[in-house]
DNA sequence: ACGCTATATTGATAGTTGTCAATATGAAGA
DNA sequence: TCTTCATATTGACAACTATCAATATAGCGT
């Protein structure tokens, strides 16, 4: 089935595939993942306005769990947007600047090239 | 039970949490879910590098079935990431420049304010 | 009106994810 | 070493999602 034979010069260029490969695609819809969930975006947010957050300060304003807002943070460092730092008993958080603009520049690029 | 009382003085200002609306949180997170996945960003590195690209020309390079191309053509289409005009028999798609310039300034911005 | 073709919708299913209670780990202080 | 506190991990469950086969809708040409 599929449609192998679809696309001829129909309606635009058969335009080559080569635009955005399988790992690619992989490695940015996972940081896009991490980005996908509004408590996900909220940490974010106060990490970035904070400079630095410690997880005990984002349980309460959040309204969720503890073991919920590490699943979160270790899903949002897992995709490298923030980068974490353990200082006695307290987990600090900050932005990994470097990574949120290259994601941020793929997007308005138009996803594909560095 | 959560932690009502929990971040007093200890580690770091209690914060203002007027960062990010829950309204805002589920809108962007909505955005970035569409961008969630390899197959739609595949869609859209092609539809940002050819302009314009009806979606008979999604099916084949991606091999995915048809319901699946509309199903995440129309996915990222509500997400506001791409802009669908139908000509004839063809539905054609390009990038909604505004809605991704403002989500990538979001981003580097630290996701909150405008 | 009829058939052909491009796209949309429906229904079903396997896989993923957000959440919390319970528990474990690890660091600091007495 | 024992206790306390901040964070991480585990297990379980409900909700969501990507996918396709089957079917429906809609536009064009004859």
């Amino acid at each position: 089935m599929k449609n192998a034979d679809a696309p001829e010069e129909r309606c635009c260029a058969p335009m080559g595939d080569a635009v955005l490969s399988n790992d690619e695609a992989d490695f940015l819809a996972y940081a896009f993942a991490a980005l996908a969930d509004p408590i996900r975006l909220r940490i974010f947010s106060i990490i970035a306005t904070e400079g630095e957050v410690c997880s005990c300060n984002l349980e309460g304003p959040l309204g969720r769990s503890q073991p919920t807002i590490s699943h979160h943070t270790s899903k949002l460092a897992s995709a490298g947007l923030i980068i974490g730092e353990r200082r006695g008993r307290w987990m600090w958080w900050r932005v990994n600047e470097a990574r949120v603009g290259a994601l941020a520049s793929a997007l308005t690029l138009g996803i594909h090239q560095r």
